[in-house]
DNA sequence: CATTCTTTGACTAATATTGACTATTATTAT
DNA sequence: ATAATAATAGTCAATATTAGTCAAAGAATG
C-alpha cells in the first residue's frame, strides 16, 4: 500500500476534491447529484463520503436541504486548543451514561472552565430523567450517553 | 463554490426579499398577485412562503383581506417580556416538535435575547437528530418536545 | 478465508412548486 | 336594496425536486 495517488478510490477523490476547496473557503455548498454526475457515481456514494471522512471528529459540520434548490454544506470549524478532556471524556462515555455519571461530566466541564454556570443549567436541563425518561432506563441511559455525546462535540470548537 | 447565495431557491428569495422589508419596517402590506409577478411564480406560493417562515412561532402575525383592494400584511411582533415569550413558546410545542420547527424556536430564543450564539449551538446538540434517534420518527419528535421544553422551563427561571 | 471498506440502487423523506377549486369582499347593474 | 359580477386571497392535493437510509453486492486488505 504505497502512498501512491493513483491507487486512490473513488471515495478519496471526492474527498481531496472538496478538502481542496475548502482549503480556500471556510464552507463548501454543493449539490449532492451535481458532484456524483462529476466523478460519475451514484448520488449516495456522496453521503458515504461525507459520513466517513467529514465527520465532526475531524472538525466538519454538515447541514443540508432536501427539495429544489437543495443542496449540502459542509463547513469548517476551528478546534479548540486543548480538546483532550473533551476527547477523554466523549471516550469514556460509551453507550450508555447513568445520572450520576453525567453530572461527574458536566462538573469536569466547569471546573475546566469549559462550561459556565448558565450552560451547566442548560445541559442538566437537557438531559434531565424526567425530559428523556421512555420508561425503560437502559433506554434512558442511551439517551442520555447520545446528548451528552453531541454537546460535547459541540464544545470541541469555537463558535 | 465557495459561499455565495446565488442558488437558492424561490421560497428563499421571496422570504428574504420580505425580511428586508421588514428590517426598516414594522409592518409590510402586500398584493398577493404582485409578489407572485415579481418572482414569476403562482400566487398560491405567497402562502406556502407566509405558511413556513412568517408563523407566529418565528414572531410574526399575518393579516389578510380578500376582494378589491385585498392585501397581505405582516407584522413582527413585540412579545412583552422574556417569561411571556417562553411561555408562549412552550404553549406553542406540545406533544411533539420537528427539527424544523425547533429550529425556529431557537432563533427566537435568540432574536429576543434570551440566549447567545454559543447556547444557540448546545441546544441545537442536545435535539440533535442523531443524537435522540431512535428509529421511529414519532418518538424522536416527542422526545424533542420533551428537551426543548424542558430547557425553556430552565430559562424561564435562569433568567 | 475473514474482515473491513467501497460501491450501488431501491426505497424513503423533506421541501418546493403548481394549479384547480373555494371563499370572501368590493363594485356594478338592475 | 338586491343581485350579478369582478377582484381579490385561501386551501389542498398532485407533482417535482432535491437529499437520506439501508442493505446487498463487490473489492481490497491482512
Amino acid at each position: 500500500m504505497g502512498d501512491d495517488m493513483a491507487d486512490e478510490n473513488i471515495s478519496d477523490l471526492i474527498e481531496r476534491y472538496l478538502k481542496e476547496i475548502l482549503a480556500d473557503n471556510e464552507q463548501v455548498k454543493i449539490r449532492r447529484s451535481e458532484i456524483a454526475g462529476l466523478f460519475d457515481v451514484v448520488p449516495s456514494q456522496i453521503n458515504y463520503v461525507i459520513n466517513t471522512r467529514f465527520t465532526i471528529q475531524n472538525g466538519y459540520i454538515v447541514e443540508s436541504k432536501r427539495g429544489g434548490g437543495g443542496y449540502i454544506r459542509i463547513e469548517k470549524v476551528r478546534l479548540l486548543d486543548d480538546i483532550d478532556v473533551l476527547d477523554s471524556l466523549i471516550e469514556a462515555i460509551g453507550n450508555k451514561l447513568s445520572k450520576r455519571d453525567s453530572e461527574t461530566i458536566v462538573q469536569t466541564l466547569y471546573n475546566n472552565d469549559l462550561i459556565n454556570r448558565r450552560e451547566v443549567s442548560i445541559i442538566l436541563a437537557a438531559i434531565d430523567k424526567d425530559a428523556i425518561d421512555l420508561n425503560n432506563s437502559d433506554l434512558t441511559d442511551i439517551m442520555r450517553a447520545n446528548i451528552m455525546i453531541s454537546i460535547l462535540n459541540r464544545l470541541r470548537y469555537e463558535g
